[in-house]
DNA sequence: GGAGCGCTGTATCGTATGTTACGTATTTTG
DNA sequence: CAAAATACGTAACATACGATACAGCGCTCC
């Protein structure tokens, strides 16, 4: 059953022409409100024509813009009536794969957060935040990427950020680059990876600070580890999630970012005219 | 301070004659949508004749009446686009930095599924499945780690998945390689990249199947898309916040999965024994 | 390679909508 | 109580909006 025009559409969203198709992923973009405007304003938003719009309403149904508008206006004032429909079924329908999967995750996430303190993630913050020594990352075979998302972004707001990438001996190599002022963030989840536990253990030896991002049975570098974050990777799927690091990541850069305001913005200034 | 017109209103309803009092609290009663419907339609549910509704808009302030629409409709997209100021409860802990963060990026995730039926992430789902054709994916400055997330899995139920990387005369070479039996991920968020318009058109030219991860104001390139995956990254930080696309790009590595698992099982054996 | 079909944009048209002028009703004030 | 001022609605007007006809273009299928 259709209850909502944005079900509708992506309904029939494969059945539509390119031009029309743009029409409703604009509309999807922006529901409902882009609806609510003259057909011009939305077929410019767009970037299509406005009977191409036309072409869309009746597609969908409907015998006219105005009555297309009346509908998505009907639609607004129930769900402003009622608040609890907007939190409530998000996959409306349930029975799919997508409704547990999101589900899950965001449970993972208010998991994680719950067991982690303003203070730890504070400390954190403040420890890659120093600026007297350099900040490596590395990250495991999937996990890789959560690595080099947080090195594109720290690196703008302060210098000697390096991401270690590359075979096993590249990355050894720069061990001797590491000391005791400097900082290592290493992300691993299960499988664990025994190159990042020998990598761990040498820079533990050398002094170095390791910021370890793992999951909550926790990769044997915990053991070497000064700051340990437990993410939450359990979701219904044959592969385990990560989302929950990659938002504990994020909320690090935004902390991180937040500290070096005045350099970092600086900082920021110089890039953006360097570009 | 007045922020909303509802508080302008009930700020001047006192020095109203009573036709205009009347719209005024018809407004109020069905707010905001009456406001957004035709002239004579709002002065019939008042009760009273157009003009009087005309001279209503006038003294709160606005020029004319479409000018008054689109105050409303400013306000109601900044009312729909953050829920969490809708449902600000003041008993998180507020304080610190981190529960906002958290809170806005859990909205983000369930605003961007609201905008994302089941049916299209299958469709997605099963053109990435598709194994007629290769798989490419490529990313912009910080969401590039996400393509390689989504390759790295991707690579492992099926063969020909390839990230691109490197520098943009690299990729642009691999162009060669793609017809009209491939796909081409991309993720690209504001600010818009337009090297990867560039390659996103010439690619759509050589006739590739391209699938958008964008943010909710859409780049560019979705006009070259058949699939445009909106997500939220608005985020109380200096940054953008990518976690929302992060798990509908998990969402879909786990249907993909799904699909393939037949064959996605025995390769996901064949390499367990090859380490 | 050619013919047919479907999609899309340009230009034009009719109309519904917002706007304004004016006359009547109602209230207010001296 | 009278006179003026304010408020309100009716009716005519002009604009801008949605609708439509048509031509160009690309694509698919013989």
């Amino acid at each position: 059953m259709i209850s909502s025009i944005a079900e509708l559409i992506s309904d029939r969203i494969g059945a539509m022409p390119a031009g029309e198709r743009r029409a409703a992923q604009t509309l999807i973009a922006n529901y409902p409100l882009i609806g609510l405007k003259t057909v011009a304003e939305f077929s410019t938003a767009a970037g299509v024509s406005s009977p191409t719009i036309l072409r869309f309403v009746a597609r969908l149904g409907f015998q006219n813009y105005p009555e297309f508008q009346s509908a998505l206006q009907d639609e607004l004032a129930a769900q402003l009536q009622s608040p609890a429909t907007r939190t409530l079924n998000p996959a409306s329908s349930g029975g799919g794969a997508v409704s547990p999967m999101l589900e899950a995750t965001l449970d993972n996430m208010r998991e994680t957060f719950r067991h982690l303190s303003e203070r730890q993630l504070a400390d954190i913050a403040a420890t890659l935040a120093n600026r007297r020594g350099k900040t490596f990352l590395i990250g495991g075979r999937f996990t890789d990427p959560l690595a080099r998302y947080m090195a594109a972004h720290l690196a703008i707001v302060q210098p000697d950020v390096h991401h270690l990438a590359g075979q096993e001996g590249i990355w050894r190599d720069r061990l001797i680059d590491m000391g005791k002022r400097d900082v290592l963030v290493i992300f691993d989840i299960r499988r664990y990876q025994d190159s990042l536990v020998r990598f761990a253990e040498t820079a533990h030896q050398r002094g170095v600070h390791i910021v370890l991002f793992t999951d909550q049975w926790l990769s044997p570098i915990a053991r070497f580890a000064r700051h340990v974050i437990a993410g939450r990777t359990a979701v219904p799927s044959a592969w385990d999630s990560s989302a929950a690091l990659f938002v504990v990541a994020e909320t690090l850069i935004g902390a991180v970012t937040r500290q070096l305001e005045t350099d970092g913005a600086k900082r920021i200034r110089e890039l953006e005219s360097l570009r």
